[in-house]
DNA sequence: TAGATTGTTAATCGATTAACAATC
DNA sequence: TAGATTGTTAATCGATTAACAATC
């Protein structure tokens, strides 16, 4: 059961990109495209296209370039988008509450399935028809429902030791807002870090820099 | 007037996250740190970190290390973040407003001046301290006050009309909230886009493919 | 068949790591 | 001075681009 050859981790963060050009392509009514015009379209080298989508065994075919639907298809099923994956989102503060009334997970794979906050206030409202559970009944929830990953909206800080209570229940990965680079702890599941204000650090940088930067 | 040389990407990106650990570590009480403890606390090589401080000029020592205020106050210079730099927040919706009563825009180097909706039961609101504005009124504002920077949080699909006529206007960049990857669109200033999204569909995929990664 | 475009191998480019002389 | 650790050059590694034969 050997892996068939890991895939690099640029190519892993270049597919939801690809996913969502070929959503697009197919609303606009596109039904095949070539790595040349998809190159154009997304500022890419077509040579770079193929590599990528042939690290998943090729999904084109010569003389014709890509099917839109089976683009769409396959680039779902190597992201697991219809693997049916559960979450639960902690933290139900501003942010927490900013995700659950407007963000959709479900495009993006997951079926959020509740919320958890230590604020007994917060307790049983809902938020984007999510419901607010206490904090003291998450264990329980745990080790009935195996949620497979976790949404970290709570306040930095005791953030590492929540994350590691949450592995050591079976949680598969970790969606991480607080702040705190999860990644570096060992956990041994995936964590995707978000850190906004990074983003917005970078782009105070390039205003600084930029001349006629591309 | 030439430029010393051009700063690799991978290099930029990685600076706020030397900002975020010297922050954390100068309030720990820590006064000088040598690359290998660096690299150490943050997933690096020694080797790597040394290249990335020596392409701003070395601000290190020989046989000591580098000294944590200088660093704080280099890599803060590097950013920009003292450069007193002004935003506009575009779409007080839920997202929009989110940021406005949560994100500390400061820390990033940006003070936010003011928001603006098209709404005009938000207009005169106030969210986060900061005042919703008629989007009627902004080319007026523009015009007064000349931010360097915007925050995107309208909804797509007007996005990249709009952020061609706040270019016009003298925006220098934008941050992208709004789904499109508006650096494509030959706008000439520097762009980031957020794409929450993406981090969640690639954590969708590492869930799927993880055995026992890093 | 001729034209188009992939899949795939080889060449290039850039980024990371290793090594070590310089020096505090 | 001896020890530590940088700054910097050279070696390695990986990712992107180019090229082209395979084939629809």
């Amino acid at each position: 059961m050997e892996r068939k050859q890991e895939v690099s981790k640029a190519v892993i963060q270049r597919l939801p990109r690809y996913y969502r050009n070929i959503c697009e392509l197919k609303a606009e009514g596109v039904q095949r495209i070539s790595s040349r015009s998809l190159a154009e379209r997304m500022g890419l080298t077509a040579s770079q296209i193929r590599q990528d989508f042939n690290c998943f065994g090729g999904f084109g075919q010569q003389g014709y370039g890509y099917n839109i639907d089976k683009l769409q298809e396959e680039l779902g099923a190597i992201l697991g988008l219809r693997a049916g994956r559960t979450a639960i989102l902690l933290g139900a503060g501003n942010l927490g509450r900013a995700l659950l009334n407007n963000f959709d997970f479900a495009a993006s794979g997951f079926r959020l399935l509740c919320a958890f906050d230590a604020d007994p206030a917060l307790t049983g409202k809902t938020f984007g028809g999510y419901e607010v559970r206490d904090s003291s009944t998450l264990d329980a929830f745990l080790e009935a429902h195996h949620p497979d990953a976790a949404v970290l909206t709570i306040p930095r800080g005791n953030a590492p030791a929540i994350a590691r209570s949450l592995v050591d229940r079976g949680v598969r990965g970790l969606w991480n807002f607080t702040g705190e680079d999860l990644h570096l702890e060992g956990l041994g599941v995936p964590v995707e870090n978000v850190h906004l204000s990074d983003s917005l650090m970078t782009l105070c940088h390039l205003i600084g820099t930029d001349t006629a930067e591309e």
